[in-house]
DNA sequence: GAGAATCGCTACGCTAGCGTAGCGATTCCT
DNA sequence: AGGAATCGCTACGCTAGCGTAGCGATTCTC
């Protein structure tokens, strides 16, 4: 069963993982990972040729799909995709993470894509709320959902990275009844 | 007038943001601003004998506080603070730039400082105008100013950093009324 | 104009990290 | 069991960048 391929894979993946966390993307190096994983260097580039995959591939490893919640009410399904970004997506190593993967995303184009994939991914939950909630005639629909996206998430991602705040409760209730009052009612005027 | 002074300080400091830009703060290296700027390497540690230090007067010279507007009109003020958050505190160069000093501030506590200082200092004239509208009863006296101003900001920092699209006439009216409806009226229930 | 401060330049020695070659040892597959 | 694949290890040569010393040349200050 190829243990020991898989022994490999899976110390060089942890160790890529906790360096990212500790000295982000471009602190990385093959010598570091080597190191704390114990798998010898020559061994790591037989199997991720350059730093890009390595990264990518521990990344990817790192990323789980979070569930959609449905429960037909509106101001739940936001807080329970508030929550899933603020506690899976993006608790405080993969907050750190992310941050130095947005920098690297800046500059080159292959973590360019990787970002915009994973972010894709992550807010993929969000974004089937927001679509059946429009369905369901909660939200106008002549709004952009990608426009509406990026307000209702914005805050969240801004109060974990740019912020560094704790999302208690207040935040939350301000949160999801701002966006619900705001988008619910079609008070459009001055537009 | 010292002027040979001032000229090794424009050359560096300019020297080094650009590089700021181009490789980031963990790309930035001596040798490449001495090579840069035309300043030779040893006057650059005279004056500046860390790296920290150096990045920190860099941005120190591009952070140009933005003026406060004050209306009377809420809608029109915050749109002027979007405008030019995005326009000037987040033009594309500078986004990249606070990318990097995200990345770092996430875990050298000198940048840290800095970021936060910098962040504090762009949000001020939002932070103003929230607080005139909250004593001309146009906000909830209820509410934490720094919860709103996460919550108005961030879609737009978002919009920026992460996904990376145009802020145009459509997101900004969508931000703007949706702010206001869902602040202004006080139809907050389930809380 | 003379003394003091600053700058440019070369030349260091040192370290971290790169990416590869070679080869014995281990493990896998059947 | 035995050939094939993989891994660990050492040892390279090479480059980028570090931070400093020394000293002539330029520039500032008074």
């Amino acid at each position: 069963m190829t243990e020991r391929r898989e022994r490999v894979r899976t110390s060089v993946l942890g160790a890529t993982l906790d360096l990212l966390d500790e000295v982000g993307v471009q602190g990385l190096t093959f010598e570091s990972v080597a190191a704390r994983s114990g798998v010898a260097k020559t061994t790591i580039y037989r199997h991720w040729p350059t730093k890009a995959q390595l990264t990518i591939e521990a990344l990817s490893v790192m990323h789980e799909p979070s569930p959609t919640p449905n429960s037909g009410d509106l101001r739940a399904d936001l807080r329970a995709c508030f929550v899933a970004v603020s506690e899976h997506a993006l608790d405080d190593r993969k907050a750190r993470i992310f941050a130095s993967v947005l920098d690297a995303a800046q500059r080159d184009p292959e973590y360019a894509r990787l970002h915009a994939q994973r972010t894709a991914e992550s807010l993929q939950p969000l974004r089937t709320v927001l679509e059946l909630a429009q369905l369901r005639g909660q939200l106008g629909s002549d709004l952009d959902l990608d426009d509406v996206c990026d307000l209702v998430i914005g805050p969240v991602i801004t109060r974990v990275l740019v912020t560094r705040r704790p999302i208690d409760e207040a935040f939350l209730d301000l949160l999801v009844e701002t966006i619900v009052a705001g988008l619910g009612a079609p008070a459009r005027t001055s537009a």
